[in-house]
Parts: C-alpha cells; structure tokens; sequence
DNA sequence: ATCCTCCCCTAC
DNA sequence: TAAGGTAGGGGAGGAT
C-alpha cells in the first residue's frame, strides 16, 4: 500500500535513458553527492594553492577542455568557487566552449568565457582579464535538446515579464566579493521608511512574501495558458515510453492525483553552493545572527499580549500561550532578539521546532545552532522554473499552488505509458534533482486530499503513495491540524473539541461541527476527516483581483507624505494592471491603523506592531488602470477615514471586478469634450483631449453603503449604541461625508453642496428637536467603516481636530452669507422620493415612499451663472446633447460621464429636482434601447452618483428607475 | 433569495 | 534593525 519510494530504487530504472536523453543536467548529475568530501579533501592538500579565484564562482556548461571536474578542483585550489547549477546569484562566471543561443538570455548578466580563463589565469599566478576569452553569441548549431519550444518560450516570457528583483551583486554566496563589498556604505545615515524616496521599489525587492506571491500568480497564468494553448507534446512521457519503463498494469482507471512540493524550498536553494551546511539546521532570513537589543519605546508585555498569533513565533498551530511563553522567555535569556522572520527552515532546524514564518530570536532559543543563510531570490525564480518546466513535460494536467507545489492529475499518464505511480514520482523527482540540485517531495492519492496529506509524510525527500484502499487507515491518522483549511483558528476550536486527529474528527457530526464553524468549513472538515475530497484539478485560474500593499516601514508624520505613499502605490497598481492587460471597477483601500493603546514604537523594526485594520472600498465609473485615477480615489477614503498620519502601519489598494484592457475603448474620443471645446476652440489643432488630464475625474461612486453610507451629515454627537461598540472613533467626520463624491466635482460646487448640507442638517434637527428619532435619525444605525477591532482608537482624528480646510466642520454654524437660489423656479410638483431609511424620515410621513414638495427647498439661493451642459440650456437642449452622445457612442467615457454627473449635481444644488428626475427619466429610457451593458453601467453609476448627493443633501433618494 | 461590502481566515 | 504580500473562500448583515 503505502511505501517509502526511495531514490535508489528508481535510479536504476533511469540510468538508461538519461544517457540518451539529452538533458544537460544529465551531464552531471552524479557530482553533488561527492562535492562535500572534496572540498575537505581539496582544502587539505598541499601543493599550489592561492587565492586568486577570491570571490569567483563558475559554472560549467558543455564540455570543456579541462573537464568540469579539473577546473572545479582549480577553482577549489585557487579561492574559486564551483557552481554545479547555474543561477544569477550564484554565477559570477560561465565557463564553456561555445555560447549556444539557447544560453544567452540566461546568462546575459554574467561573464561566459573560455577554460583558457581559468588555467591561463593559474599559470600566470594572478586573476587575468576576461576579455581576452568573452565567447560571444556564436550561430552554433543548438543542442538538438528535446523539443520544448513552446514551454521554453513561455518560460522565458514569464522571467522578462516579471516584476524582476534586481539581483543583488552577481555573487552573493558566503564567499566574500571584495569588489563588491562597497555597496551600502552611504545609505546609513537615516532609516529608510516610507517617508523615503523609492521606498516602495526597495521593500518589494528584499520582501519574499512579495516574491512568492509574484511568482506563484505567474505560474497559476502559465498553467492556464498551457492549457489553453499550449501544444499537447510531452517529451518527459515520451521517453517513458521509449525507455520501456513501462509495467504491465494498464487497468488504471481511477484518477491518481500528485501532490509536488520542494522540500524547505529556500533553503533547498540555498544550501545548492553550500554542500558544508547540509545536514545542520540551518534558515532562510534577512537577519545575520546578530542580536538585536530591543529599542526605546516598546512594549514586549504589550505586544505579546495582542498579539495575532502569526508572527511572534510563528505560524504553527500551537497554542498563543506555548508561544509566548516561548518569545517572552527568549527575550529574557537573551535580553536580545532578532525579529526578523524565518521564510524558510531546513528539517534538522524543525526538529528543534523551528517552524517557516517564525522569528529568529525565539527560534535561536529553540534551535541555538541555528545558521542563518541569505536570500536568493533568482534562485528561488530558477529553480522554480525548472520544476514547472519538468512537470509539464509529463503532463498539462497541472494545478499551480505556488512557486514550489503543485498538483497534477496523472491519471492519463499513467494510462498511456503504463507505468506506476511510484515510477513517475521518481522519475519526476530524480529530474528535478537533477537539474535544480533541489528534493521534490511528493504524495501520491486518489484525490486532491489524500494526495496533500501523503506529501506530509513523504517529506522530506520522499515520496508516498496512499491506495483508494487505504484511505480510510490513513487518514483516521492524519492530524485535524494538518488538513486544508484548518489553521491557527480552526485549530484552537478543534482542541476545544478534544479533536487531535482525524479519527477525533470523525466522531464529531456534522450538526455538532456547523455550531462551531460555518457552513462550507463545516462540510468540508465533515467529508476531509473521512478522507473523501471531489475538488477537481483546477487547471486555469481566472484573477479576480489584483492588489499592492505594504505594511512593513510605514510611517508619516505629515498628511503630504501620506498622499505621495499613496501616489507611488498608485503607480504600483497601475504597473501591475497594465502588465496584466487588466482594468477594474471596485477599488478597496486598506489600512493598518495602530491600536490606540498600542506604543509609538514596535517591537519588531519598523513593523506594523498591534493594529486595527480598515477596509474601505468605492466603486469606479469604468474599468480604470489608471495611477492618477486610483490615486485620487484612495485619497477621498482617506480623507474619510481621517486617521492621524503618525498611526498608519500599513496601506494597500486592491482592485477588483476586472475586466480585460479593451484597448479600443480607450482610443474614442470624448464626443461631449469634442463638442464643448468646439464652440471655443476654432479647429482640429488640439481637439483631441490629452489622454490624462491632471485632474481627470475618475469618478468614484460611492458606494451606497451597507447600513446606510454617512451620506447624511451627522453632528459630531455619537449615539450610545455606536459608543458601546466602541468604535466611534472612526466615525467619520461631518464635514467629509460623501467626501468621495464631492472630491470629484469641482469646488465651488463642493462648496455649494457643504451648505446645502448644513442647511438641511439644521432644518432635521430642529425638526426632530423634541424626538427620540433623532439619535437614529442622525447616524446610520451601522457602522459605515469596517474596523476589524471593536477597541477604542485615538488615533482617528477628531471631527474638529481636522485641519482648517475647506471644509468648515462645523455643522452648526450657519455659514455666513449663505446664498443659494434656484435658477429657474418650476411648478411646484410633487416628486416621488424614495426613502432609504424609513426611520430617518424627519416625524410628518413615515413611509417608505415620501412625498417631498420640491418647492419648499429654495429658501436662500443664489446662482449666480447659469447652469449649463456643454452649452445646453433648455432641458430640451440637454436632452438633445445627451440623445446625440447615447447614440454615437458605444462606450461612454468616464469624463463624458462625470460631466453629466456633474450637471445634474447641479441642477440639485439649485433644488431643481424636477429637471433632474426628467433627465433621468429621459437617460433611463434611452439607454435602454441601446441596451448596451457598458451604457446601462454607466446610467447605473450616474444615477448612483446623483442619488448620493441628493440623499446628503435631502437625506432620501430620488426614485429614479422608473 | 440574491447581491454587495467589509471582515476574517487560510495558504504559500 | 528589516523588508509582516497577495489572492481566494466564505460568512454576517444590510440593501434590493
Ligand atoms: N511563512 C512562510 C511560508 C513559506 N514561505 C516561503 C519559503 C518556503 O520555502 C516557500 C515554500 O513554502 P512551503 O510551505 O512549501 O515550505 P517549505 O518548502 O519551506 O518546506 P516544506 O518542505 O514543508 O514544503 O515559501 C515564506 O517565505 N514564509
Ligand atoms: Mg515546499
Ligand atoms: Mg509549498
């Protein structure tokens, strides 16, 4: 049933076709093995030893003069360095004979030269030039490899296309380079935060989470795109085939799922040039060992104490207090410690108890002999390459997971070369050996489940299988813990439950479950702990989101170092969308917000410490990857959100609702923009808008909010419901209500809609004066931001604490002067409003359809221009204009759009509610003709739009769809 | 019922 | 010092 697939067994089996087989990793794949002992070997003996290799390390491709074997012993006798995988990081220097095509692209940023190099340079006793032995590129006839264009291309489309991480120097192995050792003496002077110029490119380049999430994103693409289109060749099974590896079983038709996953990925591909740490406990971290004495300012008691779990010791799912213990003790023995985290740790390390995701302070307690190594971010990219490279020349059948797992659906090869399960896994992981130096582990199933849990018991550097028949014995055995699904949460509940493994589990019923989880976790805890998992293999993967964020260095002081953070993520975005070819409708800003009793400093440098976090999200008014655009909308939740710039630890965009980039759409022109400017400007010369106009309007919706959006301006008082939820501190200020909206129009409108706001405001309370409505009357009943602690925060600003803007925060006061008159005075008719909140409805009706006279709304009023629509009057006028844009137009853009809103905005200052209804009847009608699902959008929006405006204003909605 | 927003949780 | 990102599933509760 279930054995240890070990490599030896399947060695023998491919011995015959790796000769054949024409891999270049077949050239040297028995060399690692020796490489530990030589070094001591080569070290120790005499003879003519010197250093003049300090620093260098080569790869050897091809065959060479001096064998690949003599010149490693050279390079290991004079101070070199010998790489028997090739990577950027790695490899100062290429040694062959000739530079295939194949090669350039991989080795364009280092040095390839001829063996001449290396033995010349030993004679001579000193380090020679290069140039006299560059190789250029040589029309050389290429290795007739097997043929694996299509995914050769794609692979290397996906290295060009990614956010590349500049290699840090050439070699960055332990070996010193002294050359390169002058790089960061100038920057020390100051912490680098967010304040910083370019702080943004910095961090991504040295963040791993970035880098794996990056990477697996392009390999969850490559996998769909093979899929889609890539051509159905599979030389890896065709050698199968060809090698007779063939049994004899061809009877397979259960489907068989493998579970592929390197082993301690990082560290894997770390240890590749450092054979002597093999076999010790060794991590993956930005930290050097150094400890690190805790900084004035923090609060260890404090952040233990709220601390999320995650981070201080690690991802596992022991228990908050093991692990505090276990910080708070290596804080006192060693009254210093590195909080940098631990990406990845080798087996020896974990059997400490060392785990991925903990920080290295407490894992040196755990583990005292614990040698950290650096990161090797090409060498993760290669690597992972690679992998992927070698899985799909057996199958398209593929998964992605991320960079180092995947699984994939063997059931056809299986069939089609009738060989075992355990053959392919060697095959597949003596491969991988091979050409990346790295173990794959893998677990072998009948399903998605099974095959995930036997990969547990593969590694490392294992395989396992696990037969239908046995499921039920493997996994009654299985750790609860350890299924898909059940982390730091889940755990805690379980153990509540006296649930360890999966046998535990199984006692538990369904009912019982969906009491203490929900629905979907319930049923699949239910069916997972009996081993039964109908997940299909997902081969293509369709985005629903693209988003950046940063919550490590972020720091302000000021408001204007705030908005440039949020320009430059901006930017991010917009690199990321474009590169995508993708454009979005919902923006989200996030926040990470200090905990108001959390310290100023963190424990961890420049870390986010204890926060609230603050979701705020807004609809855009078309499909944008535009900077600018998703800038300025990022502000106007901002300004809402009104948090102290000094308490921000953290700021992401994410963009969601994405549509593929219609690059046509962008290129029509904007027929309203064409008309208004036609009746200024004479002719053609500059008819065309600029693409990006500096305050191109990209409109935001605001979002009609669940529970009522703060549409309404409130007085600062805060109702006693929302103080006991103790949130109110993020309440946002009056005076930003629809700040979002408002931010849009232009300013003497903004001005004009603030007064009318505080007018009507003054009106409500009086009206309410006497009632108990009010306090529901005036905040929504729910909380319009989404703050993830119910805590107390003194870090939101105050209404009135807020900086003298142009928005007067006072609600109370009368503005002087205030001055609003209709335009034109219409009959007075009665309008249907529809209301969005029965209970707000100021005492006379109460109703969900009110009736409001338009003409009790001019009292004070003056406009002084008249309103106009691209030089339309009459709304006979307008509604001409708007017929001729409907109709000619198939995508409306969205400055066309906002110029609509714009107007209707205000014709509803100047209470002309009447001709705003009309309008929309008109628009409403029209578009439904056209039927066209960019128009109805864009009538949703604009209506959505207006209606926000009115309900700050009026506090109801106009009943606009029919 | 079904949608949407904001949140939590999980995974790598 | 240290680089705590990113995407998806899913649930609660309100709007429609
Ligand atoms: N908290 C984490 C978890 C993972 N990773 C990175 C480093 C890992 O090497 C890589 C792959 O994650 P795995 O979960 O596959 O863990 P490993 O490959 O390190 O170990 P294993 O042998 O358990 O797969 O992702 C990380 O940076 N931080
Ligand atoms: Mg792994
Ligand atoms: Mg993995």
């Amino acid at each position: 049933m279930s054995k240890r697939g070990r490599r030896g067994g399947a060695r023998s089996r491919n011995d015959g076709w790796e000769e054949s087989g024409g891999y270049m990793a077949a050239k040297k794949c028995k060399l690692d093995i020796q490489y530990n002992e030589m070094v001591s070997l080569e070290q120790t003996k005499e003879g003519t030893s010197s250093n003049i290799f300090n620093g260098i390390s080569i790869y050897v491709n091809g065959y060479t003069k001096p064998s690949s074997d003599e010149l490693k012993r050279l390079m290991m006798l004079h101070g070199g360095k010998y790489c028997h995988f090739f990577s950027k990081t790695n490899c100062s220097h290429v040694i062959a004979n000739n530079l295939p095509d194949s090669k350039v692209k991989d080795w364009k940023y280092v040095k390839t030269v001829k063996p001449e190099w290396v033995t010349d340079s030993i004679k001579a006793g000193k380090q020679l030039s290069c140039t006299p032995y560059t190789l250029y590129v040589a029309p050389s006839v290429m290795q007739p490899t097997i043929n694996f264009a299509k995914v050769s291309e794609d692979q290397r489309h996906m290295s060009e296309t990614a956010t590349v991480c500049k290699a840090q120097s050439v070699c960055n192995t332990s070996t010193h380079v002294p050359s390169t050792n002058v790089q960061k003496v100038n920057q020390n002077a100051q912490t680098k935060d967010s304040r910083n110029e370019g702080f943004i490119k910095e961090f991504y380049d040295n963040s791993r989470l970035h880098l794996i999430s990056t990477l697996g994103a392009e390999f969850k693409d490559f996998v769909t795109k093979l899929h889609q289109t890539g051509e159905k060749v599979f030389p890896g099974r065709q050698r199968l085939l060809e090698h007779g590896i063939y049994a004899q079983s061809p009877s397979k038709q259960e489907q068989v799922i493998m579970h592929i996953d390197m082993d301690s990925f990082f560290v894997s591909v770390g240890l590749r040039n450092r054979p002597d740490l093999v076999g010790k406990p060794v991590a993956v971290t930005h930290s050097k060992g150094k400890m690190v004495q805790p900084r004035e300012g923090t609060d260890f008691e404090y952040e233990l104490s709220h601390w999320k779990g995650f981070s201080l010791s690690g991802n596992t799912n022991l228990d908050a207090d093991t692990k505090q213990e276990l910080v708070r003790s290596s804080v006192e023995l060693e009254k210093s410690v590195s909080m940098a985290e631990i990406a990845s740790c080798s087996y020896e390390a974990r059997q400490a108890g060392v785990k991925n995701g903990m920080f290295m302070g407490p894992a040196r307690k755990l583990c005292p002999n614990l040698v950290p190594i650096p990161y090797e971010f090409e060498g993760y990219r290669e690597v992972a390459h690679i992998l992927y490279n070698v899985v799909a020349s057996y199958t398209h059948h593929i998964e992605a997971i991320s960079c180092d797992e995947m699984f994939i659906d063997c059931t056809d090869i299986l069939q089609s070369t009738g060989i075992s399960e355990e053959q392919l896994a060697s095959t597949i992981r003596d491969e991988v050996k091979d050409k990346t130096g790295c173990n794959a582990s893998i677990g072998i199933g009948p399903n998605i489940l099974i095959a995930r849990m036997a990969t547990r018991v593969a590694k490392p550097n294992g395989q396992h299988l696990v037969h239908i028949d046995d499921i039920q014995h493997f996994i009654a055995k299985q750790l609860a813990k350890d299924l898909p699904g059940v982390g730091r949460k889940t755990c805690i509940k379980l153990q509540a439950l006296g649930v360890t493994t999966c046998s535990d589990l199984q006692a538990i019923s369904l009912a019982k479950l969906q009491k203490e989880f929900g629905a979907k976790l319930s049923e699949s805890l239910f069916e997972f702990a009996r081993g039964k998992d109908d997940r299909p293999i997902q081969m293509e993967k369709e985005r629903k989101s693209v988003s950046a964020e940063v919550n490590y260095g972020i720091r302000f002081k000021e408001q204007t170092e705030v908005t440039r953070f949020i320009n430059d993520l901006a930017e991010e975005v917009q690199t990321r969308l474009r590169r995508l070819e993708l454009k979005g409708r919902t923006l989200t800003l996030k926040l990470k917000v200090r905990k108001s009793d959390a310290p100023k400093e963190t424990i961890k440098f420049l870390g986010h410490g204890i926060c609230d976090s603050i979701a705020k999200s807004t609809q855009l008014i078309s499909p944008t990857d535009d900077a600018q655009s998703i800038s300025k909308q990022c502000l106007a939740l901002i300004k809402i959100l009104n948090v102290e710039p000094e308490d921000y630890r953290g700021v992401g965009i994410q963009i969601s609702r994405l549509e593929r980039n219609d690059k046509l759409a962008s290129k029509s022109a904007s027929i309203l923009k064409y008309m208004k400017q036609g009746t200024n400007i004479p002719d053609t010369a500059s008819v065309h808008i600029p693409k990006v106009l500096p305050d191109l309007p990209t409109l935001k919706l605001d979002n009609p909010e669940p529970g009522g959006h703060a549409s309404v301006p409130k007085q600062a008082k805060t109702p006693t419901g929302i103080a006991a939820q103790g949130s109110s501190d993020y309440m946002v200020s009056p005076s930003q209500i629809d700040e979002n909206v408002l931010q849009e129009l232009p300013k003497d409108i903004q001005d004009q809609i603030r007064k009318e706001m505080r007018l009507h405001q003054m009106k409500k309370i009086n009206t309410a004066a006497g009632g108990k409505q009010t306090q529901e009357d005036v905040v929504p009943k729910q909380e319009t931001l989404s703050i993830s602690s119910l805590r107390q925060s003194p870090t939101i600003k105050s209404p009135k604490k807020k900086s003298p803007s142009k928005n007067s925060p006072k609600i109370f006061k009368v503005p002087k002067g205030s001055k609003v008159v209709k335009k034109k005075k219409l009959s007075p008719k009665k309008i249907v409003f529809q209301d969005p909140n029965q209970h707000e409805i100021p005492p006379p009706v109460r109703h969900n359809k009110t009736s409001i006279d338009v003409s009790i709304k001019p009292v004070v009023s003056s406009q002084p221009e008249e309103i106009e629509f691209c030089g339309a009057r009459s709304i006979n006028e307008v509604k001409l204009l708007i017929k001729e844009w409907l109709y000619n137009t198939d995508t409306p853009l969205q400055e066309d759009i906002l110029m609509l809103v714009e107007y209707l905005v205000q014709l509803v200052v100047a209470k002309n509610l009447e001709e705003v209804y009309l309008l929309s009847k008109f628009l409403h009608r029209h578009v439904l003709r056209i039927d066209t699902g960019e128009w109805k959008r864009a009538v949703d929006i604009i209506e959505q739009k207006v209606n926000d405006v009115i309900h700050s204003i009026y506090s109801s909605k106009l009943k606009l769809s029919n």
